[in-house]
DNA sequence: ATTTTCAGATGACGTTGTCACCTTTCCGAG
DNA sequence: CTCGGAAAGGTGACAACGTCATCTGAAAAT
């Protein structure tokens, strides 16, 4: 008793599952239409009913998780038990942790994509706007879009650095999450003066 | 009288200089060997005589583009003209200009290839290297790791977000050169407290 | 002068993204 | 209840790609 539009959205979720799946795994190159059929029970061309092509699948995975953290960056701003400083670092650890856990997945979340290459830019904005409002509540509105961009900015390099492997250099002998700390501490004191 | 290295050795540039002109006109997807080969006046095997597959060749690019920047802040560090502080954002500034000038080159630079993960990140050290040292000038040498991890980081996410268009959007109202002007001057001011 | 070496050309193969066509199954109008 | 359209999925085919084995010709070494 599944219907047909159940199911259609069922094989579209485990499309999207599989191509993820492998994403994470084998990295980019691993994820071939194919396999992302073989891995949800379809076939090869299955996916051209769901996707228009290969490019539409790894935007639509790469917008999941901008949602994703839209969501948590809008929980955290609604929790009125954090303050303002704690409500930013943990949205700012929340992107290094996904860069760690999942490296290629992060990777695809700030490529542009061949032939929209602004899809995952607008993905990323409802993301930024709650971010946005969280930065408010610690520099003023004022300030916000200056510090706003800059701490997005910032951590994403950060993140991007680790993410690379180039932070593990014994040179800087630095996590992500100290410079994290150096940034938000930077931010707060010069938004004071 | 050209001799057979010397025409090798042209040959070899050649094809680079051809995989980085396609490569700023039409992408990394435009970038395939038979392309490469025609544009440098060969084959579609003729590369496999000079890089070991299509990843290495890639990653030459890279590195070439890596190692300039080196030699562009080594450059800064050794002008006596010029004071720590503007030493430190020009060295900053000629990545955002790597970026905007050619946004997919500045996507190899900071991608990790399947083959060889480390392979890129090993060739931005030579760059780090010369910029701890011109962040070192202005922090001092206790601070420098710090500090220099921060920027590089930041401003690496930072022109991130301007080539993939984010920083474009209306909402941030700021160009990268000001989120540097930003960050040197709270790095600048973190460091004399 | 002869042998070795190596850049380059060519043919071939497996894989991939994509499309055209066919089959099957479900939903809704009569 | 039937039947016709719509849509999901399967299958065959094609062009483009990376890559390799093999061949050729010319330069370098002996």
């Amino acid at each position: 008793m599944v219907s047909r539009l159940e199911s259609a959205a069922a094989t579209r979720q485990a499309l999207l599952d599989a191509a993820a799946d492998l994403l994470n795994t084998g990295g980019l190159e691993a994820v071939t239409l194919r396999a992302v059929g073989a891995r949800a029970g379809v076939t090869r061309g299955a996916p051209y009913r769901h996707f228009a092509d290969k490019e539409s699948l790894l935007i639509a995975i790469g917008s999941a998780a901008w949602d994703r953290i839209a969501e948590h960056s809008a929980a955290l701003r609604a929790d009125g038990t954090l303050p303002p400083v704690r409500k930013l670092r943990a949205a700012l650890v929340a992107l290094i942790d996904i860069g760690r856990a999942q490296p290629h997945l992060y990777r695809l979340m700030f490529s542009n994509p061949p032939g929209d290459p602004a899809a995952l830019a607008r993905a990323a904005r409802r993301s930024h706007d709650e971010f946005l409002a969280i930065v408010g509540e610690l520099v003023g509105a004022a300030d916000a879009r200056r510090y706003g961009a800059l701490l997005i900015g910032s951590v994403g390099g950060i993140t991007g650095m680790e993410v690379s492997g180039q932070l593990a250099d014994p040179k800087w002998s630095q996590t992500p999450e100290d410079l994290v700390d150096t940034l938000v501490e930077m931010v707060a004191h010069a938004s004071r003066a």
